[in-house]
DNA sequence: ACATCTCTGGAATGACGTTCCAGAGACAGA
DNA sequence: TCTGTCTCTGGAACGTCATTCCAGAGATGT
């Protein structure tokens, strides 16, 4: 009598396009971006490289899917119920404060124009800016302003924490931009005066502070534009 | 082997940092950021990789050199005889057209806070925000918010430049920009309302144009800013 | 029972960044 | 002129990575 029903599966938990995401954003958020490879993924799923390879096209795929999983998760569900200003920058923070978190994604949607998780917010963005007023034939440039500008923070704010992890693990963030202003009061006081008179305020700012007033700054731009 | 002709140095042209960037930019330019080797970089200069590494601690360095060495040729010598604005735009669009001329210092420039070429751009931008009258407590966010802006749309152009080149070198930019505006149009009319709505805008936009908007929008807000 | 399809995972492949090292040429001091 | 030292060279080697290959295990349909 052959055992015709098998308690388990194949594999206790197949391998699936989902776990594969799951284990690489682990992966990420841990070890960073150059520590996500085929050989530490299929370690840790308990396979070999090529297995990963029959449910995801190649790493670029990956980290598509994975930056797309995070993404979605910080759209809102609903209509906001407050103003359109509000929302936007509720949005804008929620983006700016999953890069915090994993940083990573950070670099992916900078350079990734087009694609899914860009979309979703580009989408979002754009239906505040209808609310805002806008007119419709500047509703395109008004959004793809805000969310350039969140990008571009974002590959900032990633780009500085791969420097801070690499460089300076131990050292705090105060340390950091002391150390940073420090070095900006040093440059050259004719070629670098501006930067000089403003090392100050790198010392004292606060990353999320800045970026909302940037946020701000581009929504009252909108609001106050000047017909042309 | 018979002794050859001494009458040369070392080499016709010995090695040098400048010389190794200055091949580095020609590759970059032609076969893009992937097709920078070490190896096609020691052959173009008829050497070994390893004698570029003694004038170059490695990729990292040689990328940022790059980098540094285009986009200091794109800042203004003296002070403008303009109106702020109209120097700040013409900086931003110096940027811009660099990255479109050559779009790995996008990605770079994205990727690389503080270092030397976004130290050039911010002080030069600084200077203009000096020169428009905003309040010295402002000009630290007023300048980064153009500055984040500006890589923003570096990054996303570099991507696009990347991806158009993959994927369709024949095609035309406005065949690639006929493809996502019917990509978007075809999304779900629920879901991407807004995004949509302005897909015809995305196929008679003009990158150009609507990047100076985008500066504009953040040049209003810096002049009409609210107090707070 | 057999054939076929889906999925697996270990082994190979080829390219890359980087390091190593033996030594060639330049140069200073004898 | 000889000799040792220093600068610079470039070919070979190393280790790692993404990706491909492939032999076959388990399931499924006939």
């Amino acid at each position: 009598m052959a055992t015709r029903t098998r308690r388990t599966e194949r594999r206790e938990e197949p391998l699936s396009r989902e776990r594969i995401v799951e284990a690489a954003i682990e992966l990420l958020d841990t070890v960073g971006e150059r520590g996500l490879t085929f050989r530490t993924l299929a370690e840790r799923l308990t396979t070999g490289p090529g297995a990963i390879y029959w449910h995801v096209t190649g790493k670029e795929e990956l980290l598509g899917a994975a930056t797309d999983a995070v993404v979605a998760g910080t759209m809102p569900a609903g209509p906001a119920d407050t103003t359109p200003q509000e929302a936007i920058r509720v949005l804008a923070l929620g983006v700016f404060d999953a890069i915090e978190t994993h940083p990573w994604i950070g670099d992916q949607l900078a350079r990734s124009p087009g694609k899914s998780p860009m979309l979703r917010v580009f989408e979002h963005l754009g239906r505040q800016v209808q609310a805002l007023g806008a007119p419709p034939a500047f509703q395109f440039t008004a959004t793809s302003a805000l969310l350039n500008y969140i990008v571009g923070v974002g590959g900032q704010n990633a780009a500085d924490a791969r420097a801070h992890h690499a460089r300076t693990p131990d050292t705090s963030r105060a340390e950091f931009l002391d150390d940073a202003s420090a070095a900006w009061a040093d440059l050259d006081p004719v070629e670098y005066a501006f930067t000089r008179s403003v090392a100050g305020q790198l010392r004292e700012h606060d990353d999320r502070t800045e970026f909302v007033a940037g946020i701000d700054l581009i929504l009252t731009g909108i609001t106050h534009r000047q017909p042309g």
